[in-house]
DNA sequence: CACCCTCGAGTTCA
DNA sequence: CTCGAGGGTG
């Protein structure tokens, strides 16, 4: 990897290399110390990496700096003072070279292929994130289990290898070689590694940051001093890892021997196979290299099913008779190469703490940073919730930080890496005073950490969000009052009349209102109005679209005032504004409940705003209603009652009803007997309790809770025990896993809709 | 006083 | 989708 700072070493005396050697020396120690001997990751691969190399290049440039006890002398853990004995591998355990790109494997492959002279199959395989481990069979017996170490030297974990109950002790069938060296790989399964971490917080104990470092964590343990119940824990912990074995390292007799036994790689996983070890069934040899592109390209995808941890695919050469031919360099075989997807944790510049005002007023700092890829998609920006959590994780403007994904999907900020800081970076500090409207911050109530800013009827962060919050999904699932609607129709400049200043317009917008709107367009990755080449600002109309020639050969531009929308030839060509309009016009008559959650009223969400309006049938009984009144209604307690009649008490609150309702919006249930009807008991499914997970067939996400509703059943958004039936179809995730701890009774998509039907009785077997 | 649950927010992608 | 915060319920 070329670096630029690299090249500035040729520079430097031996004075200024001793400094930064002594520097790096200490912090990568620290940082090895903190992995192996605590399984912490204090900073990411590449960073350590790149740490590394450093300090061997300042060490080949200046010899005189080398010692024996430098980290670029030994690999991992603490060769000299280890608890583990020195083992020396029969034969070399080599590591693989990486390619990072279909481009750099086909050049692989192309040289490969070209220095064959013939026609390859590949053997492909995945890379398990585990630790490296070399078993030494003699006579069929396991003599000696030992770590990767420096590729010559490993530590001997024979003892603790010999509780991982996958593997043989001894091997089965017949015919062995005498001596036989099997690489392969130890970890733990995604499943168990979660159980061991709930298990560590059950027992009051450090968690793992990830599968490998439990694997590593695990083995290296010893024995000494460990109470009787510490080590049954420990032993258990050893049964539970996983091993694959990957490869032969050596046999004792040369393979090229009268009777070699396997003459490819895949038939050696046969032998292996028989022999009793573990080998992995997600291996396939394919005829080219493009095959071998769609194998790397189908796990890529479908990374996460895979039982354990991958950070890659390993492609290989099948012919054995290939592997002495191509020969390896003094690190890695040339007949193996390591495809590496990209990594879920790196490093990038946090250029600066902003902060964000929510719809309600809530004020929330979130990291601007250099855009990076992790985990599939490129990465600018990530939540730090509040000031105590930017505190916490440490991180300065200007750092380098460590970002990854959490969960696979939330970008999240690990801490920043220290010692690349160069003095010049910053602390952030909490602005006392709103970023959009000015007016002074202040926590909700006395000892809140959280920040709001109290401007809520005018500030145009949280007119926009409230705007926006109308269209959502949850609320009245309004079709282009999304992100950029809201942010258009609220805009402070735009000639909006009246001006849409709060939410109370909505429904009374016109099409003469919206269609001249224009916004300026922003850049997306700066924030900055994008200017035209004569320096203008550039703007778009995002309510109008390009019109088309409409009957006649000319375009006139169009001109609402002239026009009136009327005449045929100057009929509205199909808008975003006329989409707008209609959606606007069907969201007047949608459910009541609907309506209250688009009213933004605080802890009023889907659930507390189906019980109000099912009990009380109008907004005007709702307003109507005491504190007791409100409080009785199932679901909603003191301080939601508490939150409803302060939101009413707000005149303009109170405004936003009287417009809506003038403007044509459904503020009741229409027939509804006023509060406390009878509610339309009974259903097949009252007094049920469902949880819909994954895609079901036949129902969309919001259509499955609603039939649930429908069919008077209880739609819970997380399983616990209550639970009485998971629906679950493909593409579920934590909540099948939950529901299944519990053993709760799980149905899929047929057997929900004879539930939905029939009631619970139907499924009884 | 425990759970258990909902709310709210941020983020990204098909 | 996931997490933390905080409300509701038994």
């Amino acid at each position: 990897m070329a670096n630029q700072d690299v090249n500035s070493a040729y520079d430097l005396t031996l004075e200024q290399a001793g400094e930064e050697a002594g520097r790096l020396t200490t912090r990568v120690v620290e940082l090895r110390d903190a992995y192996y001997e605590r399984d912490e990751v204090l900073v990411a691969d590449e960073e350590y990496d790149r740490m590394l190399h450093r300090l061997e290049e300042l060490e080949r440039l200046f010899p005189e700096l080398q010692s024996q006890d430098s980290p670029t002398q030994t690999v991992g853990g603490r060769a000299e003072t280890t608890l583990f004995d020195p083992v020396r591998h029969a034969e070399r355990m080599l590591s693989l070279d990486n390619v990072f790109s279909r481009e750099e494997f086909a050049e692989w492959a192309a040289k490969v292929e070209r220095n064959a002279g013939r026609h390859i199959d590949y053997l492909c395989e995945l890379k398990i994130d585990g630790l490296a481990i070399n078993l030494r069979y003699e006579n069929g017996v396991l003599r000696t289990a030992a770590t990767r170490g420096d590729g010559v030297v490993g530590e001997d974990v024979t003892e603790n290898i010999a509780f991982v109950k996958v593997i043989p002790t001894t091997l089965a069938g017949s015919g062995h070689p005498p001596i036989v060296e099997v690489r392969g790989e130890v970890f733990f399964e995604s499943t168990i590694f979660e159980q061991l971490n709930a298990d560590q917080v059950a027992a009051g104990e450090r968690v793992f940051a990830n599968a490998r470092n439990a694997a590593s964590g695990s083995l290296r343990q010893v024995a000494d001093n460990k109470t009787p119940v510490q080590l049954e824990r420990m032993h258990k912990r050893l049964g539970r890892l996983s091993m694959l074995v990957h490869g032969i390292g050596a046999w004792a007799q040369p393979r090229n021997g009268d009777e070699a036994p396997v003459d490819s790689q895949s038939a050696t996983y046969g032998l292996l196979k028989q022999w009793g070890l573990p080998t992995s069934s997600h291996f396939r040899v394919v005829t080219n290299a493009s095959q071998a592109v769609e194998f790397i390209e189908y796990y890529g995808a479908h990374r996460s099913s895979v039982e354990h941890e991958i950070d890659g695919i390993v492609i290989k050469v099948d012919e054995l008779e290939l592997h002495d031919e191509l020969g390896a360099t003094s690190r890695a075989p040339r007949w193996a190469i390591a495809y590496k997807y990209p990594p879920e944790q790196v490093n990038t510049k946090l250029l600066d703490i902003v902060v964000s005002v929510g719809r309600t007023g809530r004020v929330t700092p979130f990291a601007v940073m250099k855009p990076v890829r992790v985990a599939g998609s490129v990465v600018r920006q990530a939540t730090l919730h509040n000031q105590d959590v930017v505190k916490a994780k440490g991180v300065l403007i200007g750092d380098t930080v460590v970002l990854r994904k959490a969960g696979d999907v939330i970008p999240e900020v690990l801490g920043p890496v220290v010692e690349l800081r160069d003095g010049t970076e910053r602390e952030f500090v909490m602005p006392s005073n709103c970023p959009e409207c000015g007016t002074l911050l202040a926590p909700a109530k006395e000892g809140d950490v959280d920040l709001r800013c109290p401007n809520a009827r005018s500030c145009p962060a949280q007119v926009r969000g409230r705007v926006e919050h109308v269209g959502s999904r949850g609320a009245l699932d309004i079709e282009g009052l999304g992100e950029v609607g809201a942010s258009a129709l609220t805009q402070p400049d735009v000639p909006v009349d009246p001006p849409l200043a709060t939410e109370a317009g909505l429904f009374s917008l016109t099409l003469r209102d919206i269609f001249p709107i224009t916004v300026r367009v922003r850049d997306y990755e700066t924030g900055l109005v994008k200017l035209n080449p004569d320096g203008s600002e550039r703007t778009e109309t995002p309510y109008r679209k390009k019109r088309k020639t409409a009957g006649r050969g000319a375009d006139p531009a169009f001109d609402p005032e002239a026009s009136e929308f009327a005449g045929d030839e100057w009929s509205v060509p199909s808008s975003a504004a006329e989409k707008l309009l209609s959606e606007l016009e069907l969201a007047k008559a949608k459910d009541l409940w609907r309506i209250l959650v688009a009213l933004s009223i605080r802890h009023v969400g889907p659930v507390a705003a189906r019980a109000l309006a099912a009990y009380f049938g109008s907004v005007e009984a709702i307003r109507a209603a005491t504190r007791e009144e409100l409080a009785a209604v199932d679901g909603v307690g003191s301080i939601i009652a508490d939150a409803l009649i302060d939101w009413f008490a707000v005149d303009w609150h109170v405004a936003i009803i009287d417009r809506w309702a003038d403007a044509g919006v459904q503020l009741s249930i229409p027939g509804h007997a006023g509060p406390g009807a009878a509610l339309a008991a009974g259903g097949p499914l009252s007094g049920v309790t469902i949880v819909a997970t994954g895609s079901l067939e036949g129902f969309t996400r919001e259509g499955a809770l609603e039939a649930i509703i429908a069919a008077g059943g209880k739609a819970a958004s997380s399983v616990s025990k209550k639970t009485d039936f998971v629906a679950a179809g493909p593409g579920a995730g934590s909540k099948l896993t939950k529901a299944e701890e519990l053993g709760l009774r799980i149905i899929d998509a047929a057997q929900f809709a004879t539930l939905l039907e029939f009631g619970p009785d139907a499924l009884k077997e």
